[in-house]
DNA sequence: CACAATGCGGAAAGCGTTTTCCAAGGCGAA
DNA sequence: TTCGCCTTGGAAAACGCTTTCCGCATTGTG
């Protein structure tokens, strides 16, 4: 290995040099930072990221702490994934992977041995068991999610609730007074995940507001869930003619569902999904964007800021953004 | 921060001691290992990564390249992941994630700055610019794909060849003369992608040896492309009774795309899918197994085997693995 | 009984950086 | 000229760990 000291007596100078040539944190004069300049790219040189870290206490890595549990959307997981390590390496950061089957554990072990600046947790419960950890701990932390309480914490969701309502007012707007809401898989409402109760809870709000009614159901994530679920749904409300999709599994088999009971979309009932926008246009439904590349994105550069000591706010919703397309067809005539 | 010397303090004994408590690469007294153990769990101690790493020249982290380019199916990918990060920690090594699109600079960075002490290499192409460099790194790699030349190297993969050959010979068991074959999308065969390549090659190979009419054709991951390539194989091929599909995200619209033409999932046409067991399983598709999971082990079980200095072989195929279901249907009648 | 071998503990020398601290030269101002 | 400041360079002290080397007992062996 090619270490600093090689280096400087390569081009005649003291380590220090190399080493304020390297981080510009002096001034160093033209000619011997061109001369070390030179003699590092001969020789190859690239700074020892331990020794790095013990002398800077610095790693210039942080931690992803991802979800592998069942009902979440691998798809989505990895979207915000690729969203993060391209933001962090555009701050010159490398992205360490911890998984959450983990725990709090994990956490402890790489935050106590400081393998990491900080850390970006996905799919924060309610009341995650993570989160007094990541209160206490040195290293600043972001969550994608939305805990009970975010003080003294720094967080990015898509505002939900918001969402929610968006869906019930787009149809609404269109002229339907009867609409179902087809959810996650039962185990993300029994774990206390707050992103799927706050869109029901929007979607249940804002159907009320407008006089609408609505019925909800889970949805799990194979053909013949989603068929039971739909038939249910119509079974408790005939007149049902518009359907919101939060469950990006469910999605592909919606529109089987709705065809082998009988009905069409858009002609007899109305979809809107929850999801990706890719997805989205791929099946052609009228979507409220799940933007988790700007969730992903978003969350690592507050991380980054909480890192160069840049306060940040404790809460940061993005606003639900609707796209419509063919799934949800015209104004509704007999309104 | 709590360091090595305060414990050895505390628990009055040498730093070198404490190290050897914690390594286990000396004889200890079992009084003094309890008086150390004991400090270190009432000052919460954690030894500093960068610290051993640089002592050990060790880091304990391995690098995962992901690849994230158009075509390669995220589930799957996520699988691989989960699976080598699991495997990682089990033999107490962290996982670092690179992806492919910092190319050979990005694995030159992280591999000359000492960060992790060997690569896994995610969907290596036929013809990686990644391999020569690979092969001249200090750490050691193992690739999950297979390059042209596997000399020196460690790689993992599927036995596509035989994948496809195992398809061929299923229906043709079963009495199908006419088999169609659903590929990737095309951009994956532009470039040089080995899996794909092969699974092609063995399953037209097969149908020669069993004198059996084959077609193949790529697929998009939308509906109407699907519907297209359907609709273009049994142009071409009127008399088609199967369709072997090699592309996840195609699998969804194919039951559609047939039943669009008037055909039936399996009474007019059998159908078997490459895809990972539980995939195959919701849709209720005969299938040969894509076992990422199992791969991913393997592959890091490889590495870790180098990182301890076992040899290895250059190239691990697993053989494919059918499971019939009901996409296939009984015999045909009229052969 | 002498002497090697073994078990266990400590002192100290690295590992490769960064970052003080000191020094020397050049320069402008008094 | 002299004083002090600024710029640039080097020496050396951390940073927190591992590991070699050394030393002291205690044991086993001829």
């Amino acid at each position: 290995m090619v270490t600093i000291a090689d280096v400087a007596r390569h081009a005649g100078v003291a380590p220090s040099t190399v080493s304020y040539v390297l981080t510009g944190k002096r001034s160093i004069s033209p000619q011997t930072r061109t001369k070390v300049r030179e003699s590092i790219r001969l020789l190859g040189y690239h700074p020892h990221a331990g020794a790095r870290a013990l002398a800077t206490s610095r790693t210039n890595v942080v931690a992803l702490v991802l979800p592998l549990r069942p009902g979440v959307h691998l798809p989505v997981v990895m979207r915000f994934v690729t969203a993060a390590v391209t933001t962090a390496r555009r701050h010159d950061m490398d992205v360490l992977l911890v998984t959450a089957d983990q725990g709090a554990q994990g956490l402890r072990r790489v935050a106590g041995s400081a393998q990491v600046d900080g850390f970006l947790v996905m799919d924060v419960e309610l009341d995650d068991d993570r989160v007094p950890l990541l209160r206490q701990m040195a290293q600043p932390s972001v969550l994608i999610g939305r805990p009970a309480a975010v003080k003294g914490l720094t967080c990015v969701d898509l505002d939900f609730e918001s969402a929610g309502a968006r869906c019930v007012d787009h149809l609404a707007d269109l002229g339907h007074r009867y609409i179902g809401f087809l959810g996650a898989p039962s185990v993300v409402y029994q774990r206390n995940t707050g992103y799927a109760q706050r869109m029901m809870t929007g979607f249940g709000a804002a159907a009320m507001r407008r006089g609408i009614a609505s019925t909800v159901l889970p949805a799990e994530d194979d053909y013949e869930s989603v068929l039971a679920s739909v038939r249910s749904l119509l079974r408790t409300q005939p007149a049902m003619t518009a359907l919101v999709v939060h469950n990006e599994a469910a999605l592909g088999w919606v529109a089987a569902s709705l065809r082998a009971l009988g009905r069409r979309v858009p002609d007899d009932v109305a979809v809107v999904a929850i999801c990706p926008d890719e997805l989205a246009e791929q099946m052609q439904l009228t979507s409220v964007q799940l933007p988790a590349e700007e969730l992903g994105r978003q969350a690592m550069e507050l991380l980054v800021a909480r890192l160069n000591g840049r306060p940040t706010a404790p809460l940061t919703l993005l606003p639900p953004k609707l796209s419509g397309r063919a799934s949800t067809g015209p104004r509704l005539r007999r309104a």
